[in-house]
DNA sequence: CCCAATTTGTTCGTATGTATA
DNA sequence: TTATACATACGAACAAATTGG
């Protein structure tokens, strides 16, 4: 059992020294988005462990929504196309729970430093270099989201401005298929606040007019933070959807 | 195999039957709140199934926050208690991400017509009766939140502002122990709006402050609304904690 | 259209380990 | 110590879906 070296350890159980070689081949790239991966049979040869265990550490990876089995095809990497994931991490709705797809235009594009908050945030020193960019959203024409967002400089080397205007996908397709960043996780907090004048403007209410904050950060494997992304979103008409249980 | 009449025929397959026999007796009432329900050995006698196809049944009912497994001593019936379940329908949390429990105070409490909005979550008639009642929760000494609560009178028989306020747990923990509902699910909308003249007197900050709206049905086994529940937040200290995926 | 090979999905079961009462 | 209960690991047999010939 070559693979199983004890410096390799991490979880207690077999399956889960599994689990997480997988997330190292994922994460090293070795499988990489929409890629199939070998099949149950090689991964037992492989690990050198039975059928069971094997599918309980694919179970797991199949939960987080880090791979997709489907029966007679194989197992593969999940990739943030916008028709089966893109749902999983933009939660504004209408009020009567329609789901649409919004309309981006992108209002800037800059290189500097992370600051403090973004620093904290992203876990690099407040020096360190990011790329910072705003997009604004429009659902169903109506501009109802603007998003601030942050990634470091080291993750996303040579970003473009162009890169993030000529995407035919996700943002987050973009992070997985050209930077090998493949976003698992994210956090966020939420808080009431009152538009600013720019803000005001760009959502078409009136300033002081009560916009929902999103304090998002977003995470690869490791629990490593790739995103910083801060969401003010104006509720008149839609809202933030959230479930919990099931 | 007795239990597996076809009339019984709910999921395409047989663990999944099981987990919807087991689901039937907890909301029958068969497996209370905190029991411990038969061992795996017992239930495949009782279901006719081997042991890996009970235990995926009972994989999905844990994984679902729904059973509790111990190792050695058995399987239970998860309880709404303040250590374990309370933060999992809770997600008001400090700036800093410290999570306290609030001092409540009970405002009011009142037999009414549903009206269309409570009606329309709680899938009953407008004109049907439901018990409301008004809890502001404190955290750290500083009032935050305003819970305004609405339950039905047929699923909450005799339900007395009395029981609300001496109550030694959680809110769900009196709706599973005492009315037999397990709330297993929430469904919420947020959005950002104006305090009022009351909800300012309430969350000490002045008219017109911004307040995180929280709108939630929490439902029971079988999709079943159970509460409709209408927050209001003070966010200048907390905010609302959501975690996607994982 | 059918067949064969491949792959995952389901169901069965055994043996052994670990935690609890 | 003993019995019980869940946890892990093993693997066989067959079903269902897909693909390519």
């Amino acid at each position: 059992m070559a693979e199983l070296d004890p410096s390799e350890s991490i979880g207690r159980t077999l399956y889960s020294e599994i689990k997480h070689l997988m997330l190292r081949a994922l994460s090293e790239g070795e499988w990489k988005a929409g890629d199939v991966i070998p099949s149950e049979r090689r991964l037992c040869d492989r690990f050198g462990v039975s059928i069971g265990t094997l599918r309980k550490a694919v179970d797991e990876l199949v939960a987080e929504n880090i791979l997709i089995r489907h029966q007679g095809r194989g197992t593969f990497v999940a990739t943030h196309n916008r028709e089966q994931q893109f749902f999983r991490f933009f939660n504004i709705v209408r009020h009567n729970g329609h789901k649409t797809y919004p309309d981006l235009y992108l209002l800037g594009f800059s290189k500097r430093p992370a600051g403090k908050m973004a620093g904290e945030k992203l876990q690099i020193a407040s020096t360190a270099e990011v790329f910072r960019f705003v997009n604004v959203l429009s659902l169903q024409g109506e501009p109802t989201v603007v998003d601030e967002i942050t990634v470091p400089e080291t993750l996303f080397p040579g970003l473009t401005e162009c890169e993030l205007r000529e995407r035919s996908n996700t943002l987050y397709h973009l992070y997985q298929v050209t930077y090998g960043l493949n976003v698992i996780r994210t956090e966020e907090r939420l808080r009431a606040g009152l538009a600013t004048e720019p803000q005001a403007a760009l959502l078409n209410v009136a300033p002081g007019a009560p916009l929902l904050h999103i304090y998002r950060v977003a995470f690869t494997y490791n629990d490593l933070p790739v995103e910083w992304r801060v969401s003010y979103i104006n509720t008149q008409n839609y809202e933030y959807f959230s479930t919990n249980g099931q």
